[in-house]
DNA sequence: GCTGATGATTGAGG
DNA sequence: CCTCAATCATCAGC
């Protein structure tokens, strides 16, 4: 009591500097208010006395103060006045608040975060990303260690998110309430509308809002940081099997003429090979490229391809042909079917007018200028290998082995037609693929009941 | 460590 | 959306 005594004095002292001062060492006033300076000062002074009893009340005595004044018998006058005031001076609610349309950053951002699996109903910590992620990556079960890292650090991040997010709310409930017992409580002495504590709410809300993006928005970072990390670790590629490898290559050396796998090729490619169907076509567009800016450096490897595919299909011919000497000439032969055109022969004669044609170039769909993958297949149909020589230089020698081939096998030695100039790989003076049919989606030597095939859509 | 091979990515173009 | 072409990044053999 004695240290607010001092704090008085000093206040009251400084309040009235200038003035006039007790002790006649201050200043005189310019025109000498003497009587009424007193009296204003004491006015001060006992005010600010008030002021600083006030801490000095307990909380019951605060309250009966309160109750007092509420009851005091101006009161409803003076609050109606106070409305009036504030009614004239435009304090009031301006009309309803302008509904703030949703902020597109944070739909972005809530967007993401569901997306990611982060927000919404739990779904396995968002594995869809990482699922879509471990599919391209290839490798199905050497990424199933990342893949279950990246589940995890995103469950981390999900479960911190909806820690941080519930803390926010419930500081966000505590606060709202508080300020609007608050207000209710002055709305008994001051003009407060409803519609005031309602907007106050919505500022409260709009603050915390604007903190909880921040939320989201370091959320958002800390998925997108994780996510490239784990795309990074995508690049960390493994060379497909030596099987898979082989398996591609079979496909595309015997349809080197137009090496495009439909969807459905890809589709069969990709089970055979256990990769996805986006590695094939990244398989096949790699091939394409490399195969094309040195056709050369890939002579050796055709022709392996060629001989490989060449035993298969000699078979082929061979049990088809023999098929088609045991099956009289006019009865119905389902040995041998052209399955892209839907086209099927139905004796031997058909047989050997299509082999003739399909060597003299002169039938329109099985032109040989475009059947690089068929000259290929033939190319070491007598079993010998077949090595060193250029793909597609000795058409003559080729055309007479596969004459050889065929007279021995079906008894079929008729004439076949003259040099014609032969495409090898079924490249076009362009660079480019022919985009014509091609004959080893007719024959394929691979091709069979099961077989991957297709080629024509392209 | 160097080098070629190879799977993946990216941007342009149709 | 697919392909091409260039490029990157990693693998694998030496």
């Amino acid at each position: 009591m004695d240290e607010q005594a001092r704090i008085m004095q000093a206040l009251g002292g400084v309040s009235l500097a200038g003035h006039s001062v007790q002790g006649g060492m201050g200043l005189q006033p310019p025109h000498g208010h003497d009587g009424t300076d007193d009296g204003r000062k004491q006015d001060i002074g006992d005010i600010l006395h008030q002021i600083m009893t006030i801490t000095d009340q307990s909380l019951d005595e605060a309250q009966a103060k309160k109750h007092g004044l509420n009851c005091h018998r101006m009161k409803p006058a003076l609050f109606s006045v106070l409305c009036e005031i504030k009614e004239k001076t435009g304090l009031s609610i301006r009309g309803s608040q302008e509904e703030d349309p949703p902020d597109p950053q944070l739909m972005r951002l809530d967007n993401m975060l569901l997306a990611e699996g982060v927000s919404g109903p739990e779904k396995g910590g968002g594995s869809a990303a990482a699922a879509a992620a471990a599919a391209a990556s290839g490798g199905a079960s050497d990424n199933s260690i990342e893949h279950s890292d990246y589940r995890s650090k995103l469950t981390q991040i999900r479960q911190i998110y909806h820690t941080e997010l519930e803390k926010y709310e419930q500081a966000c409930n505590e606060f709202t309430t508080h300020v609007m017992n608050l207000l209710r409580e002055q709305s008994r002495t001051r003009p407060i509308s409803p519609k005031e504590i309602e907007r106050m709410v919505g500022i409260i809300h709009r603050k915390f809002s604007s903190i909880q993006m921040q939320l989201k928005q370091s959320t958002c970072e800390a998925v997108m940081i994780l996510r490239s990390r784990f795309l990074d670790a995508r690049r960390k590629r493994r060379n497909f099997s030596k099987q898979a490898t082989e398996i591609l290559n079979e496909y595309f050396y015997s349809h080197l003429s137009n090496p495009y796998p439909s969807e459905e090729a890809k589709e069969e490619l990709a089970k055979k090979c256990s990769i996805t169907v986006s590695q094939v076509s990244n398989w096949f567009g790699n091939k394409r490229i490399r195969y094309k800016k040195n056709i050369g450096k890939f002579q050796e490897e055709a022709n392996l391809y060629a001989a490989k595919t060449a035993v298969t299909a000699a078979h082929a011919v061979a049990a088809a042909v023999q098929n088609s000497q045991t099956n009289s000439p006019t009865t119905p032969n389902s040995g041998f079917q052209m399955k892209d055109e839907e086209f099927q022969l139905d004796s031997a004669e058909s047989k050997n007018t299509l082999l003739t044609n399909m060597f003299t170039g002169s039938s329109g769909s099985f032109n040989l200028p475009n059947s690089g993958d068929m000259f290929l297949s033939m190319q070491s149909l007598n079993g010998d290998s077949y090595q060193g020589a250029q793909v597609g230089v000795n058409v003559q020698s080729q055309v007479d082995t596969l004459r050889h081939v065929i007279s021995q096998t079906a008894g079929y030695s008729e004439a076949l037609g003259g040099n014609t100039m032969y495409s090898p790989n079924g490249l076009n003076a362009n660079g480019g693929w022919h985009d014509a049919m091609t004959p080893s989606s007719v024959i394929s030597p691979t091709e069979g009941p099961g077989s991957v095939h297709s080629d024509t859509s392209n």
